[in-house]
DNA sequence: CAGATGTGTCAGGAATCTTTGACAGGTGTC
DNA sequence: GACACCTGTCAAAGATTCCTGACACATCTG
């Protein structure tokens, strides 16, 4: 069997992971994606939201490496966006935490924060 | 040793912790608590921030169940309120979420949620 | 060609979260 | 009394997130 993270995970992969999961929709799409794999459309019906809600909360979720798409194209020739959960698996603990806060590269720092920020409006 | 959760966690508790521990700040406060408990003040000033925000912030992780707060009153009579983290344990995996998410009472409901808010209008 | 399906994106408003500064206590010391 | 420290709360601004209703583009079917 493959190992999946469950070692020591970055501050900001952590950061993702928590605000992917903390929400009711993209949990209950987690739920829906393990019980079974499938495509945009039928999902959005499924649980009963829009399509581009839907989406937004897919591409958070896949950010955070809890699930992955993929483009699949039918034998009718239509293209389909097919998603399933990713095995993650982490362990949530207080000393965890500890050791991921130190790698965050979010807000707390007077220096790096201005600078990222810089660097994103120079990125546009 | 005393048990800690490790069970089936309910989608709300798990929402609540998640969107607690979805941000900079309270990942740092968990893992400075986690290296010496200490009051409100004190704290505020070891990460930087300013109190109120600092008391937002602990707010939620106490609501989460991640830290404890206690009021004690010093030798010289002066009252300081100790924060220490709790010790949490969850394991984090897709087969978790799904469980929880089926007994989460928050946005997906037609009815629940309208119900919810009224009982929260009328609360007040 | 029209209509059904699928994909994605974009703009804007609504709702929430984050942050700050000011206030109102409390106690002990100079 | 004036000042230091502690506690808590509040309102209003700022920044994010969430959500919806278009829109544009593909393919197959009637």
């Amino acid at each position: 069997m493959p190992e999946v993270p469950a070692a020591a995970p970055t501050g900001d992969e952590l950061l993702k992971v928590f605000s992917a999961l903390g929400n009711p929709h993209r949990m209950r799409i987690v739920a829906a994606l393990l019980e079974s794999r499938n495509y945009v459309s039928a999902l959005a019906r499924e649980i009963g939201i829009g399509r581009p809600l839907l989406h937004m909360h897919l591409q958070r979720l896949e950010a955070a490496g809890l699930v992955v798409g993929t483009l699949e194209v039918g034998e009718d020739g239509k293209a389909m966006k097919y998603y399933e959960v990713a095995p993650f698996c982490y362990e949530l603990t207080p000393r965890v935490i500890a050791r991921a806060a130190a790698t965050v590269t979010g807000t707390g720092d007077r220096d790096a924060d201005r600078a990222d920020r810089t660097a994103k409006e120079e990125a546009k």
